[in-house]
DNA sequence: GACCAGGCTCAGT
DNA sequence: ACTGAGCATGGT
């Protein structure tokens, strides 16, 4: 078991049950259990830190990998400090002083938002879960037959129909075929996009099938660790007209990105999620008062 | 039964 | 560059 001490306020439940991911699930009192790539791991939160336990006996390299799917080297006192002198961010910010954004593997979290497409995040979570026993090699754990991600060969095996017909991803079933057979045969070479500048970043993503601006923006957000980027869905068309206003006809989801980009900087993928999770606390808020 | 979900593609302006 | 229709599926 490994620890990260700066990681001890991390609100883990804001991270993995959030949107950024989908494969992270409740376990014992107190453990989440989940993948960090390849690794199958548990986690937990304590005072001293985020507590990273393997659940294979093999675990060497789990630290430094551990340390960049938290993204544990990352200024967020002074990310937060500059965006928070927003009034109305610092409001919706309340309580989300743990909320952070994790760096996944970047072929998993293509599949996963090119599947999040008009879809709600239970749905989500069942379709990837799906896809893993479709596409994974099972590995067993503790008596328990688990599933990895898929890799791409092994996703760009499966036709159409079977994707639809097992995984019931609806009409995403070919954006997930097409974008993994890029990826298998190395048309798309998402590991080197790393080295690329944003803008490029967005548009070498939306090359990819069933990959269109917000989705591209997820992606770069989510597993690429750009933090200029400001993804708009349904959520945040919402709060983020009501709380910036603006005069004159309804602001397209292009212009929202562009104002919120321009208001929030650098720090613009951070302030996307806090307004994100702000906005869904309180729906459900709302949802249990009747 | 309409409406919605971390929207995208394609055709028509 | 912008706009609308059509799109599978499951939940409310």
């Amino acid at each position: 078991m490994i620890r990260i001490r700066e990681l001890a306020g991390m609100d883990l439940e804001a991270v993995l049950f959030g949107g950024q991911t989908f494969r992270w699930e409740r376990v014992e009192v107190g453990w989440t259990a989940g993948w960090i790539g390849d690794r199958p791991v548990r986690v937990r939160v304590t005072q001293e830190g985020l507590e990273v336990g393997p659940r294979t006996a093999q675990d060497d390299g789990l630290e430094p990998a551990a340390r960049r799917y938290f993204d544990a080297d990352r200024d967020y006192a002074g990310i937060r400090e500059r965006l928070l002198r927003d009034d109305r961010l610092r409001v919706a910010a309340a309580g989300l002083d743990g909320l952070r954004i994790l760096r996944q593997p970047p072929f998993e979290t293509v599949i996963s938002f090119i599947v999040s497409a008009n879809n709600n995040i239970p749905r989500i979570t069942k379709c990837l879960s799906s896809l893993c026993r479709l596409g994974g090699k099972p590995v067993s754990i503790d008596g328990e037959i688990e599933w990895p991600f898929p890799r791409p060969e092994s996703l760009a095996g499966l036709d159409a129909a079977t994707l639809r017909a097992e995984a019931n991803l609806g009409y995403r079933d070919r954006y997930v075929a097409e974008t993994s057979a890029l990826v298998a045969t190395g048309a798309a070479r998402l590991g080197d996009w790393e080295a690329e500048r944003t803008p490029a970043l967005l548009a070498n993503l939306r090359g990819l099938p069933g990959v269109g601006p917000k989705v591209a923006e997820c992606i770069a957000l989510f597993a690429y660790g750009r933090f200029d980027v400001f993804p708009v869905d349904t959520w945040i068309r919402q709060v983020y007209s009501q709380t910036y206003p603006s005069r004159g006809p309804v602001a397209t989801d292009r212009q929202i990105g562009e104002r919120a980009r321009r208001r929030f900087g650098s720090g613009a993928g951070l302030a996307q999620q806090y307004l994100f999770e702000f906005v869904r606390r309180r729906g459900r808020a709302a949802v249990n008062q009747t």
